[in-house]
DNA sequence: TCTGGGGTCCTAGGACCC
DNA sequence: TCTGGGGTCCTAGGACCC
């Protein structure tokens, strides 16, 4: 048995949270660069305002109602989703933390004390109390079927933010009222040809013959199908996977046009990723670069294109990695487009030492300096950020992104803590 | 004028092998 | 004239998620 924990509107309510003198005003959070709507408040949600707006589209409507809209601040969901998902673990045996705001609950065992919707009542109290940030609790046999049990808490207020799916009828009950698209795996495109078929709510998705369902999609599809009719397929997994590639890409606050710049900025994305690289303990060898023109743009010349290379050895050296990523922008680099963003990619992990010569190698051999060098710059940069950083990633970066609306890392930084009066 | 960022998994098709 | 069958590995692209 299965609980979907999912905080209502995440970020949103991290804002308010900070605010209370916004308890009852609109609040919509923003993309970076301040470009799209990623989070909005209950207020938010009942002025019409959808998920994934451009902001310049809805500007009016933001004025007009007076809603309140914040920069994304990563530092601050980063450090309160910590907060929930430990109190969740301490809730429940076995716990995996889906993303920022979600985690499902392994349920052996609980319904012996009390039912499980007494659980999850007491899961959203002590949430609550611990943290401030309301959650919603859906409870079934299967992962799939516990995020449509969440989607129905909600939805729908008389549940009391807990349903619980156990029951075959109610499951049947529930997935007759939903479009086939609410279901989890079923995006955009799938919606489209299930439609085709003759398959337009979830209940006629659980239905289909899985086999019909496996040589018309495929087994992932299948999977889901099986999960609806109440046949577990996903297993709870506590242990974050190790990662298969590291991307750092960001849109820029203002088109790029000039060369140097966009040196400066890849430089400054590839030590984002060696960063994180170090961080996963983790040696790379593969490297790509991409940079595009804007797709929305109907003026700007499309432009699109990307370049990678394969390192001699693994590595997780900055330096080693920028000198290929300037390799890589040389050859891409057309004079004449407005950029609108670019990126690196990093693929292809070894653990630290471990690694397939070729034939005509010489060993490599990683000078403890080296080690000891990224290291430092790691340590001093998590003391204070930007301390030591390399020349090419340039000290003005007049092409990074907006935050206009940015609000204090309340919970992070000393400077920044909120202050009762 | 202005449209996010960071991931995963699966499949099809080509290259190559015996 | 007639040209097999069964694999593996890799990559690109498409789909999905939050």
């Amino acid at each position: 048995m299965f609980a979907l924990v999912d905080c209502n509107n995440f970020y949103a309510s991290c804002e308010k949270l900070f605010r209370p003198d916004l308890a009852d005003t609109p609040v919509v959070v923003l993309s970076n660069n301040d470009g799209c709507v990623v989070a909005r408040s209950k207020e938010a949600k009942k002025l019409g305002i959808k998920m994934g707006v451009p902001v310049f589209q809805v500007r009016d409507v933001l004025h007009k109602q007076g809603v309140v809209a914040f920069s994304s601040n990563y530092a601050l969901y980063a450090d309160m989703s910590q907060r929930v998902m430990s109190t969740l673990e301490n809730l429940a045996p076995r716990v995996e933390v889906y993303s920022i705001d979600e985690a499902f609950l392994d349920l052996t065992g609980i319904n012996y004390s009390l039912s499980l919707t007494e659980f999850g009542l007491q899961v959203r109290r002590i949430v609550h109390k611990h943290t401030g940030i309301n959650v919603c609790v859906g409870i079934a046999p299967t992962k799939t079927l516990a995020k449509l049990a969440n989607h129905a808490a909600k939805t729908w207020h008389k549940t009391g933010g807990v349903v619980d799916l156990t029951c075959t009828e109610r499951q049947r009950k529930l997935l007759a009222l939903l479009p086939v698209g609410e279901v989890w795996g079923i995006g955009g495109k799938l919606t489209k040809r299930l439609q085709q078929l003759g398959i337009d709510t979830a209940l006629q998705l659980a239905d289909a013959e899985p086999e019909f369902i496996r040589q018309h999609f495929s087994v992932v599809v299948e999977r889901t199908v099986r999960e609806l009719r109440g046949e577990s397929c996903l297993a709870l997994e506590q242990l974050a996977p190790t990662k298969k590639q590291i991307i750092s890409s960001r849109a820029f606050g203002d088109r790029i046009t000039d060369k140097q710049q966009m040196q400066e900025a890849i430089s400054e994305y590839v030590s984002r990723a060696c960063k994180k690289l170090r961080q996963e303990q983790q040696h790379a060898q593969y490297l790509t670069v991409f940079l595009r023109t804007s797709p929305f743009s109907d003026t700007d010349a499309p432009y699109s294109a990307s370049k990678s290379i394969a390192l001699d050895t693994p590595s997780s050296d900055t330096r080693v990695f920028l000198a290929k990523a300037m390799q890589l922008l040389e050859a891409l680099w057309v004079n004449g487009y407005r950029y609108a963003k670019a990126g690196v990619m990093l693929a292809d992990f070894y653990d630290p030492g471990v690694y397939q010569p070729s034939l005509f190698d010489t060993p490599p051999v990683q000078k403890d300096t080296d080690k000891k060098l990224m290291q430092l710059m790691d340590t001093l940069n998590s003391k204070h950020s930007k301390t030591l950083w390399f020349a090419s990633q340039g000290t003005k970066q007049e092409w990074s992104m907006k935050r206009e609306l940015l609000s204090p890392a309340y919970t992070t930084d000393w400077q920044q803590l909120p202050v009762v009066k």
